[in-house]
DNA sequence: ATGCCTTCATGCCGTATCGGCATGACCAGG
DNA sequence: CCTGGTCATGCCGATACGGCATGAAGGCAT
């Protein structure tokens, strides 16, 4: 049961009805061809072709192999097309986690970049939490997270770090409050000094808590840190109160509460957000994913300047030209 | 792309994870089985398998193989099942031919044998003038053909003659005729002796009119030949009306219309009916309907007596032993 | 009717493929 | 650290496959 090329062979001489011209087509030498199908038959036990020496006409059992014996070649042809498809990438399935913080914009944007890029690709997108993702990515359970502040030397060793983005930071703050009253379009972090200021547990996030309590540092500031618990829009209601004050990425001002405004910290600040996956055995859905999503981090600037399509809603923007060495003199405030 | 073995091989250490347990599945041993699989990543460029020392998991294109492969292994028998039922005769298409006078009982039984017996079997058929039939099927046009008194010596040397079917011959006559009317259950050839008697042209078969002539001429009876169509029904009335009468074998006794009977002629004198075949070249499907049609003749005792299970109108049924030397004993007359 | 040409089948041989056996490398678990 | 289980590799013989040369058969033209 040697199977289809020989099937491929009866087709050939059954279509062309002439042995020789078939052998031409399939590029072997007619004997070879002969008993090939020969064989054929004497595997089937059937006769498929009635030969006469001017004359190659098929059986009955001939003709319905004809008829249905393509549709099998097609079918073998297009499941081996569907594995390439598959270890190529340009199909597949990926596992993607991220924390809220990413959910508004990061992940979405991801998300229809993928949808575009390779609309083969299911991506299955859940919000979890950040040590879920770390070691679901570990565990090979998950099979890419989008992080913030991720610190390598605190990750597993067979995880791998991609930067995905710069991500400028902001104070959310209530219009009503002194800071942001006075119509200011950004925040030093200075004035935050004494201020409330809501953050996740710092186990949460250990590394993403420092960066933040370490912006406050840099400018002298430090605030009194209130915790959170992670549904992030009742946890907004100390903000907008006015009681408090919180700090999130630019991303965050998508979605904000009314009432409430994200304002850029001056001097400029960043934290990073990383794509987090195996260091190996990640699928070529995965690569594509890695591929894409380095693509979409170009096409938004996300590692150089965030602030430069803002959305709409914007109270206040400042056109400026922007290079490399000038990451963070964009200053600007927006609403929602 | 050397095919479904290696496959099969694929399918069957993804189905157990295990190279070891699939080769033994397989009944090759298990290096070859690693080779075959490693040589099928190479042909598809696709790496399907994840080797650890312990542990074997399949990649994203091997799910997908190991997910569609099977159906593709279950189309290929299939293919190779239908093959074997065209070519042992269990499927498959018979094109068949009778004239009229078959077109009563002797088709309609043959074709509901088949139906029960060979299901598969597609016959097509279509009442046809006697040369025609046996044209065609010399020709190769028509499969299988069902005659009358056909003449082995005036056929083509390439069909061949099954008998079928020996047939009591009977007259078709008014019931008012005077031959009928005394309520007689028989009819002596010799009594035709100067009728006017209806057949067709004796160039439309002429063994068949030879030997209807024989049987006249056997009781020294000459009738008047008056010469029909072939339009069974309307050719009747001058039988109906009393000014000639015909002679037909026991099946044309069904579909006589009303007022006509059919009275066996004594001395019994039987005409053979026979299938007609290309002597070569038959498919299993058509040797499959001669192997039905042998069987139909012998449930339907058509070898030896026809009148032993007359249907319903019977006039005058004598119920009477019967033994292979005693056909011709049975009399009766059928009325419809 | 004869000879030629086309076509399919057969014989023979070199090569590739395949499977078996022996063995090596690797890793998990006791 | 050793043992048992697992997959990979090397080597060899058997089989399958394809090519070339040649044979057999039937149609067609002269």
């Amino acid at each position: 049961m040697s199977e289809l090329r020989r099937l491929r062979y009866f087709l050939a001489v059954a279509e062309e009805r002439n042995f020789t011209r078939a052998a031409e087509r399939l590029h072997i030498a007619q004997p070879a061809l002969s008993r090939q199908v020969r064989e054929l038959e004497r595997e089937l036990g059937v006769e498929l072709l009635v030969r006469t020496t001017h004359k190659v006409e098929p059986t009955e059992a001939g003709r319905m192999l004809l008829e249905r014996g393509p549709a099998l070649l097609e079918a073998a042809d297009s499941l081996w097309r569907g594995v390439r498809a598959f270890a190529d990438g340009r199909m597949g399935s990926v596992s993607l986690g991220y924390g809220m913080s990413a959910g508004y914009e990061t992940a979405p944007q991801l998300l229809v970049a993928m949808g575009e890029e390779a609309p083969g690709i299911e991506v299955s997108a859940r919000v979890m939490a950040f040590a879920d993702i770390v070691d679901s990515v570990a565990a090979g359970t998950l099979d890419v997270g989008l992080v913030r502040s991720a610190l390598p030397e605190a990750l597993p060793d067979d995880v791998e770090l991609t930067l995905l983005r710069r991500e400028r930071q902001g104070v959310v703050i209530s219009s009503e409050h002194p800071l942001a009253a006075n119509g200011a379009d950004s925040i030093d972090p200075a004035a935050l000094d004494g201020l409330k200021l809501l953050l996740h547990p710092r186990a949460h996030n250990p590394g993403h808590y420092d960066e933040i309590m370490e912006i406050c540092a840099r400018a002298g500031a430090r605030p009194e840190v209130l915790y959170r618990g992670l549904d992030f829009d009742a946890s907004y209601t100390p903000v907008a109160s006015g009681a408090a004050v919180t700090m999130v990425g630019y991303s965050g001002r998508i979605g904000l509460p009314s009432g409430l405004l994200w304002l850029p910290v001056t001097p400029a600040a960043f934290i990073e957000v990383h794509l987090v996956t195996r260091s190996e055995n990640n699928s070529p859905a995965v690569k594509r994913l890695l591929r894409v999503a380095e693509e979409t981090s170009r096409q938004h600037n996300w590692l150089t300047g965030a602030l430069e399509e803002p959305v709409a809603g914007v109270r206040n923007r400042r056109a400026l030209g922007l290079d490399g060495a000038d990451i963070g003199a964009i200053d600007g405030a927006y609403e929602v």
